[in-house]
DNA sequence: CCGTCTGCCTACACTCATTAGGCAATTCCC
DNA sequence: GGGAATTGCCTAATGAGTGTAGGCAGACGG
């Protein structure tokens, strides 16, 4: 009988296109194994099984969104910047909403460590070095804005701006730039804040 | 052989501690059987399975959290408001994270009309009342404390903010200031943001 | 062209979900 | 208080998913 070809990475890459299609709970073993008409037992030789494919799933999220990141942000700063980094996000939750759930998935330690995360803050911090924020304020900065990113985009994708007038793009811009003045005014050296 | 005493209500009961435990996924219908000590199948007259446990789960969650709504928010309105809005969701988040993350839950429209999501709604629409905002920003405003709220407590709780200095606490209170600072940047008469 | 290695297979043991139907404890009503 | 109706939890059985052990054959290296 041919071979399935099987390999970690396609297998990957594989449940990432179910994880986008059908959800990231439909990413199992056995679902993958049928996307290659094969048994599921086959695929243990490669992959550890269903956490497994779910945190490779990740993985390849965070690489994939951090160099979309770096090339959006490249030359960009504050105002800019900001837009860039938000409907990096965005686009790609939207594009592929399997694979930004997986993002949320917690890695331990030594993966995290080894994966694109610290490229993703590094470039985070990237943005908010043009606002010239003291201390605490920065540290404040990149939990509002990793907040209204996250939080946004995953109200958005449940459904939650369904049925309610101004597109949700409209709201997206407007809560970007009311971030940038936020941060703006943060910008004092005394640090006090408004 | 003694009766154990399972309705709707407790097995409900049952299915929320256990998310908060061990989290939303152990949420099984075998698992709260065995809570009770009693076989799965004898579950199964009295809710429908996993996905309705899980379903009433956040229709518990929402109602509990709407009425804390209500009474933190009595009495209060703008800064104040925000800031009880904020931390009553944050506060339930930490006390009952697997509730917390059943408010996620996808609800049919049906359900979702008869929970206590309107009430949510309408909370929320009071405590933007006090800004007296123009239509669209109205709506924007609703996404941007939407945004702000579930994804600074869904990072927080996802342990995103371990490990780096100020607490989460302060950044909050400084967060939830610089919401306040922008909506009443937008109670302008002309709807100009900034 | 033969041996080795590797890739996918079968077989099995386990957990969970869910339906159907049974027996016993409770409850109701006289 | 006793018999009937009801209700509550049971056993039985099916089907799907997870994961381990071990086998056979096709690919590949000499």
């Amino acid at each position: 009988m041919a071979r399935a070809g099987l390999t970690a990475a396609r297998l990957t890459e594989a449940a990432a296109e179910l994880a986008d299609t059908e959800g990231l709970e439909a990413v199992t073993a056995a679902a993958v194994a049928r996307h290659f008409g094969v048994r599921t037992a086959s695929i243990y030789s490669h992959v550890g099984g269903t956490p497994d494919l779910r945190r490779r799933v990740a993985l390849l999220a965070l690489a994939e969104t951090a160099d979309l990141l770096g090339d959006a942000l490249a030359g960009r700063s504050r105002r800019e910047a900001l837009h860039a980094l938000g409907d990096t996000y965005r686009d790609y939750a939207h594009a592929h909403p399997g694979r930004y759930a997986a993002l949320r998935t917690p890695l331990d330690g030594e993966s995290a460590a080894a994966s694109s995360g610290p490229r993703h803050a590094e470039l985070l911090r990237a943005v908010l070095r043009g606002y010239d924020l003291d201390g605490d304020h920065q540290t404040h900065a990149v939990r509002l804005l990793g907040g209204v990113v996250h939080g946004f985009t995953a109200l958005e994708l449940a459904g939650g701006f369904d049925h309610s007038s101004p597109a949700p793009a409209a709201s997206w811009t407007v809560i970007l730039d009311a971030v940038d003045h936020t941060l703006s005014t943060w910008t004092t050296t005394d640090g006090a804040h408004q």
